[in-house]
DNA sequence: CATGAATGAGGGTTCATTCAT
DNA sequence: CATGAATGAACCCTCATTCAT
């Protein structure tokens, strides 16, 4: 109802949509990385993906959904850890692609677990939370395929709970992300949680 | 003890600054509980503290100071866990606090748990994050002294580098408080992460 | 007329100015009869209208411009109820159109009457308090030569100030207008409205 | 979340909480006048109020409830329209109740027209057009039972249904106020509505 | 003619913090 | 010690309007 006149043209050339839409995921794990999920405001993320705050609704309906776009894209990361790895031992690649994870926490900001970690404990907002657990689940089933594969092989020790082994290999991965969202260096740095994973792999070994 | 008069509306009684003070700390603590810290506000605060709002400026200087008082109470917590396990075989004993810790996690609202990683992932705040690393290195030290008296006694293994354990036992509980944040109910009630411990300890017994 | 093909999805076939006008005209006062004019915004227009946002600044230099066109458009429907009436005896025939206006005003949505109050309270904005004066004075008009009319036949009193029972029939149908808007429904309903009529019209008679 | 340190210090004086909602009640009744409902944004009202905007919502919970306190404050100027008569002659008092009326729309602004059509025709907004139907119910009974008095003082006709005199009462004043709104100032001015009341009061009279 | 991505001012509202009482 | 009214920056989001396509 109010005279709004933007005088001012359009800076940005217009973009395809879906192009557009990708520039904000991106700015949304970049500011959730570096100021956290309550911290990461509409307009840090406008001035990140460098566009007007108005325009990230015209590619979003909330805030909220930003920022489950942006979770999503780390589940995608998160896929691509595990099938990039082409270690034919189900066993093997489990340990490989647990190297993989380590080297990634040890990148820049941590890779994806800054803004994975910050969203887990964003609070119970409006629907966060519970996309944070779908994602989880999500990689339960990854890791759990693999298993179910090794026992297939003869390379994981038929007589074990795959749930078990699964969970217990998403333990290393929270407890590599949360030491590095703490900090907590020696961690991943000194070997320890390398070889926590051995300890668990050593276990299920046939 | 006076006899309030029902006449005079029951306004709240001048009361000596720890008390006070104490309150307030638990309410920190319930309103994180139920909101996440983000949404711990001071009005909240306040309301559960049964106080003004400015009364809270009179015994804390900021609201990051409030929550990392509660963050210090949650610790106190903690190291009830350890102190009260009275258990003389130190191995035994890591696997009596793991017991403690993985019950605590199972009743309402994860016990000081879910405020806890409310604090781990509150986002780079002034001053939180750092009070959160202090509290890990606290209890790192905790564990770590078990650790090294298991070694003492000959029960944990001589060899072993008595931080690779105490990282593996904090692994432990932190996959027991992520999944309990996550409402991933599995992990705990099915014994996953009880028998998680169960490999850590075998690893390191002599 | 060309057919569809029904492979390619069906853009908005150019269309002649004036028909695409009318379009938007009719979609404004759908959507002013749902929303009232202050939640009448550009995009509910388009939307309703079946184009796209940037169309209506093809046909229309601004919002208020199409709520005026809207406005104009009310005022047809006025004329029409007035103009459709065939009672040659005047008198007679400012009660038929009364009873023409509170059968519509019965109608869902009290037909054009409910965007009309919409417009006249819709606060005094660019431009658009004046036009519903504009449009008052001629339906002022389109009465008061009814009237005239009246008195030239000696239906009505010729001692009468025409200016006064335009007046009062005017005030009976913001009446109806009101009652309508407010949910009064007693007011129409229950013959109330149609018996101040009766009055005006008897004092009027010759 | 964010840091906020108001460095500038309070320039209002504390004020008793009751005084200070006064000031914005008025306010808000200010701001509609000038703007009209949609208009009336808690930024003008504040600033009419000699506030900061914050402070709006200290002593309201929303808007919605700001205009409805408004809205209220009209009702009572109405209440105090109708109890300020002390015509003994009920049929009388219905005359004077209604000049006064005339006069308080000839006053700047319109009195309490302005604000009042404002909210009727505010648009169906969170329960301000149910507050505005409540409030002209509340109008309604104010005149019926002057209505009421005169039938049993004799001074009105018996046979005379009270809703119907009451209704006509009240499109007298709703006209009174859609002309003052329009700026059709003859229909005030000239008499107009002073000789419609007229006509209602000859048919009700014994 | 028609589109729709882009804009940025402004909307209502919340918040940590202050200070006169 | 305790209060709570007052603040204003910042929050998320909506809007009328523009213009390259």
């Amino acid at each position: 109802m109010t005279v709004n006149s933007p005088l001012i043209p359009a800076r940005n050339r217009r973009l395809p949509a879906s192009e557009r839409r990708q520039q904000i995921v991106d700015a949304v794990l970049k500011v959730v990385s570096e100021h956290g999920v309550p911290e990461a405001t509409t307009s840090r993320i406008a001035e990140a993906a460098g566009v007007a705050e108005g325009t990230l609704y015209v590619h979003f309906s909330s805030r909220a959904e930003m920022l489950i776009a942006g979770l999503d894209a780390i589940f995608m990361q998160m896929l691509g850890l595990v099938e990039s790895s082409t270690e034919p031992d189900a066993l093997l690649r489990l340990k490989d692609v647990a190297e993989r994870h380590t080297r990634l926490m040890s990148t820049e900001q941590g890779g994806f677990a800054y803004p994975w970690v910050e969203f887990i404990a964003a609070g119970p907002q409006v629907g966060l939370r519970e996309a944070v657990a779908q994602t989880q689940i999500r990689a339960f089933r990854l890791i759990w395929e693999i298993v179910e594969e090794g026992k297939a092989q003869g390379a994981i020790r038929s007589d074990l709970d795959s749930d078990q082994l699964t969970w217990e290999w998403l333990s290393f991965a929270w407890a590599e992300n949360m030491s590095c969202l703490m900090g907590l260096d020696d961690f991943l740095a000194n070997g320890h949680s390398s070889r926590l994973m051995d300890i668990i792999l050593k276990d299920a070994r046939a």
